[in-house]
DNA sequence: TATACGACCTACAGCCACTGTAGCTTCAAG
DNA sequence: CTTGAAGCTACAGTGGCTGTAGGTCGTATA
């Protein structure tokens, strides 16, 4: 049995983040000592490193909670399995299309300034002027 | 003279995110009409148009902030521009990258799955276990 | 001129996924 | 027995909005 802090530096996460997945059920409320302080064990070292890997894969929070629940029921099909990852991996390339268009977009504006003064730069002329803008982007971003 | 309804019509914005604009001190605050409804100009619809579409080229309210107090100054060099704008495609080359890693590992999970149960299931298991990844990946995802 | 109705107003709560702070208590080493 | 790190609860703040409640204003039509 360990403490909160321990746990933390095991898992590489912050101990009020630990807490923070208390609050919200994603982690279950562990035993406690006489004191009243946190005492894990193996499974929650566990769950707790299954939540952290699927953040650093960019799941969400319900997502995650989602898939805590599917692992729970060994006999049943990974389908739904399947189609989380299928969702968040629609996810990022959806990301990536939309960050690459950006990128484009910003690389060409800094090519074009060519000038010294604000008065004369290009690349506030193009963020005034939406007409100047190659690519069309109307959809939020990050 | 036009209200915030048509102003957020013409610049593709939302009424309460002008309003909230206004309350972070990013648009001035406008005249008003006899019975206090908020009326704007030409210059107004200028510097939202601006601002949304920075927003759009994902620039944070704080660089955009910076922005247009640099185009208030015409006769200064537009390096600090310039500067602003390298961070944001780095931001976003950084972030390409990382989407980039994220999505490999997707692919490479959902491959691997060719089980049926939840029990076998890879994607769970590489969830489970970071020792079955290939990259490394630590920092913040989005 | 009365009325209806949409658009506006303020103030505040909620979203996600944490992170930080204040003011206290507990634990473990020396 | 003392000290200091680490723990505790409760709550506020982050960014960039978005939504709601409960009221007021503006304008087109009858």
């Amino acid at each position: 049995m360990f403490s909160i802090g321990t746990l933390a530096k095991r898992t590489g996460t912050k101990v009020q983040t630990i807490r923070y997945y208390e609050q919200i059920g994603l982690m279950p409320e562990p035993g406690r000592s006489a004191g009243g302080q946190r005492r894990y064990g193996a499974l929650e070292l566990d769950r707790l490193a299954f939540i952290r890997h699927s953040r650093q894969l960019g799941f969400s929070l319900e997502s995650i909670r989602e898939l805590l629940d599917l692992s729970d029921s060994p006999e049943r099909s990974c389908a739904q399995v399947d189609a989380v990852a299928q969702k968040q991996l629609g996810e990022v390339e959806a990301r990536i299309a939309r960050l690459e268009a950006l990128r484009v977009e910003l690389k060409r504006m800094l090519s074009e300034c060519r000038t010294d003064r604000v008065a004369n730069c290009r690349i506030l002329e193009v963020l005034r002027d939406h007409e100047e803008c190659l690519s069309d982007h109307d959809r939020p971003v990050f």
